[in-house]
DNA sequence: ATCTTTGCAAACTTTTTGCACCAAT
DNA sequence: ATTGGTGCAAAAAGTTTGCAAAGAT
C-alpha cells in the first residue's frame, strides 16, 4: 500500500475516482476533476470551505455549493467519506483513506490513531450486537500525551 | 449504580449539580434550574432545542440562547457533557452519566454498547500514544443489525 | 439533443454575540 | 449594590435548495 511511489499512488487513487464517477453515470466536469484532485492531493482531511479555497485560485467563478453536491455525489459513489472532528464543518477524505483520527480536547492536535486498535471495536460491536460500525466516520475526543497530565 | 430508586438518584443528580453551580461562584437563576431538571429527567441525550421546548412548556419567556448558555457555562464546571449524534445537533447529557451509544444512520435506533469494548480501545490508545480518551463521548455511527443486510 | 452539473441567490439550521434590563447573591 | 444571567434581535457559520444557464456526453 505504501510501496509505490506518491506521485503513482495520486495518479491511481484519481483514475479510479474518476471511473467511478464515469461507472455511476456521472460526468467529469472541470470542477469536479479539480475537487478531487485537490482531495487525492490534500495529505490530512479537508473541509468544504478548504477545498473550496484551494480550487478556487485556478478556478475563480467555483461556487461553495458545487463543492458541497461534488461532495455530496462523490460520497453517494463511495469515492469519498466525511467525518466530524468535534465542532465545526465535517471533513471529507477519500474512502480507500481508512484511518481514525483522535482530536485532543485541550491544544487540538489531531493525532492518527492505529486502525487495529478500531478495528477491534468494530468486530467487536459486529458480533455481539450485530452492529455494523465504520467507528472512523467520528474522530475520538480525548488529552494527548502533553495535555494530559 | 442502580441501586437506589429513580426518584433519589434524580434528586442528588440535581443536588449535586446545583451544588457545582454554586462552588463556581455562579447563580442559581429559574431558567437553570428548569434546563438542569429537564437534563436530569431525560433518559436519553437531549439537544439544546429538546431542552428549549421541554422547558418553555413552564416557562414561555425562556430564550434559546440562554439553553446554550446555561449548557456552555454547565459544560465548563463539568455538569454537562455534549457529543455529537452523527449530523445535526450537538446532544447533553449529565457528566455522570457514562455510556457509550450506539446509532443507527439508516433508522436512528439508538443502542447501548458494551463498555468493555471500549474500554479496550480506550486502553490501547493510551498504552501506544499515550492519548488519554473517554471513548464514550462520542456515539459510534452504523447500520444496527435490522438496517445492514 | 439530452440530461447532468454549475453558478448564483436565497433560505435554512444551528449556534454565538452585543446590549440593555433583570434578578440572585 | 454588585455583577452574573436573561431576553431579544441580529449575525455568524455551515449547509442546502430552486432555478435558469452552461456544459459533458
Amino acid at each position: 500500500m505504501d510501496d509505490a511511489s506518491p506521485e503513482l499512488l495520486h495518479e491511481t487513487r484519481l483514475a479510479s475516482s474518476i471511473n467511478k464517477i464515469r461507472a455511476s453515470g456521472g460526468r467529469l466536469t472541470r470542477a469536479r476533476l479539480a475537487i478531487l484532485k485537490s482531495i487525492v492531493d490534500a495529505t490530512d482531511h479537508v473541509t468544504a470551505e478548504t477545498l473550496f479555497t484551494m480550487v478556487s485560485t485556478n478556478n475563480p467563478y467555483l461556487h461553495i455549493s458545487t463543492v458541497y453536491r461534488t461532495l455530496e455525489s462523490l460520497e453517494d459513489i463511495g469515492v469519498v467519506e466525511h467525518m466530524h472532528l468535534g465542532h465545526g464543518s465535517a471533513t471529507y477524505h477519500l474512502s480507500d483513506d481508512v484511518h481514525q483520527h483522535l482530536v485532543c480536547e485541550n491544544c487540538g492536535i489531531t493525532l492518527e490513531a492505529p486502525v487495529a486498535l478500531t478495528r477491534e471495536l468494530e468486530k467487536g460491536l459486529e458480533s455481539t450486537l450485530g452492529f455494523h460500525t465504520r467507528a472512523h466516520h467520528f474522530s475520538i475526543i480525548g488529552l494527548c500525551k502533553n495535555c494530559y497530565k
